[in-house]
DNA sequence: GGGTTAAGTGGACTTGTGTCCGTTTATAAT
DNA sequence: ATTATAAACGGACACAAGTCCACTTAACCC
């Protein structure tokens, strides 16, 4: 989508909302504000990359983007949200290629079960890459006590692997009695941002290691 | 300590610093400071119990327990610790009720998966009973970026299963090239505050459902 | 072009965590 | 009892996330 540069600004047509969580039939942003969401993701791109996300603040963001901080807040309103734009894009391209490998896997009769490992594989790779940005998003999710949304990211994962579970079953790769729904997202507890912090910094198992009990842990499951 | 308090307190003598993640060789607490403690923890028990712990601040207890927020942060640098000193009395009758129990199970000859799974389903009940507590308590351990310290409790957690996966392999209830360490760990990750929050709240499942999948995967081990 | 209006904007403000530091006090040695 | 001193104390302060609201302006219509 051509990211706009850190200070200058091109005068593109606005980048249609592939960052935000878009709403359908919602009119377009401003130009005014897409320019200013643009400065500020770019910024917050620099900033992160420089001094870790956990180390800069929203207020850091609004003035190195040249707008206040109720300009950045109505843009994302929670540091979360950004975060997660942030990621954005570089999700989209791993999703797409995710689904492209697993199609390949499907049509050369690759077991479904290995295809889970493959792609629990490809999904702890890819958060232990962005493990800073996913532990300071985390919060958008489970903020309040009462129900919370779900980021979209982990909620392909989690459909993911509840399809080639599932799809396991119907193999007779795994017992039919398996709660698909609930042992998906058991596998994946482990990859959630603190529990991946909690297993590399203070347990310092190499993510090689881990991918292996994990996969461990997912054959265990033919029947 | 002669607790004053809110709640009527029983004159016992004072429990010996059971509270605390207690250091060996140091000369005991001021009798002033072990009184501010004990008043602390028990406004802190009230004031949590009323409100949920996340709706309390340092401020309110610091206010309610009549000491100074210097005084407050001097006993519980913070607030992770002092949830986790609340926890500390209930969790310990906990581990010794399991450990008890444990002992039981061995003697009966009951299979070591078994224990596990047992052991398991009681972490899990004990998680769900002091969720808003653990949640709070959580960032204690994964603050900093570095190496964080790791809580008595967690650890202890992560020793028992890993000690019921070893025997389970000498017993040849499971597959010996089993990375065991890393394994206990990913069986407990479903059971960390955050992750738990989410599988209850925002996945909505109810907790034996939790626990059965959970045993789901550990009997899947069996060889 | 001028008017209307919803969207956008900036920055002061609120709230909560955790730090600092000058003052006070319990304890123990004299 | 007196005094030395390390511990304890309290509350002002620093800092970051997130809210509010009075003001401004782009976009669309006539």
């Amino acid at each position: 989508m051509k990211v706009i540069s850190v200070s200058p600004e091109s005068p593109e047509p606005p980048p249609p909302a592939l960052l935000v969580l878009s709403a359908e039939g919602e009119r377009p942003e401003r130009a005014d504000a897409a320019a200013n969401r643009a400065r500020i993701l770019s910024v917050a791109e620099r900033l992160f990359g420089e001094k870790g996300p956990h180390a800069v603040t929203m207020a850091d963001i609004a003035r190195a983007a040249g707008v206040g901080q109720g300009t950045l807040y109505r843009r994302f309103p929670r540091k979360p949200d950004l975060c997660l734009a942030l990621m954005d894009h570089q999700f989209r391209e791993f999703q797409d290629a995710t689904l492209r490998e697993l199609g390949r896997m499907t049509g050369a009769r690759t077991p479904r079960l290995d295809q889970l490992a493959w792609v629990v594989e490809r999904f702890a790779a890819f958060a232990e890459g962005n493990l800073d940005l996913l532990r300071e998003a985390q919060p958008a999710l489970a903020d309040s006590e009462a129900g919370l949304p779900e980021s979209p990211p982990s909620r392909w994962q989690a459909l993911t692997v509840r399809g080639l579970l599932q799809a396991a079953i119907e193999a007779g790769e795994v017992g039919a009695q398996t709660d698909v729904v609930v042992v998906a997202d058991l596998l994946l507890a482990p990859l959630r941002a603190e529990s991946l912090c909690f297993l590399r910094h203070t347990r310092a198992y190499a993510l090689p290691r881990v991918i292996a009990a994990m996969t461990t842990l997912i054959r265990s499951l033919r029947v």
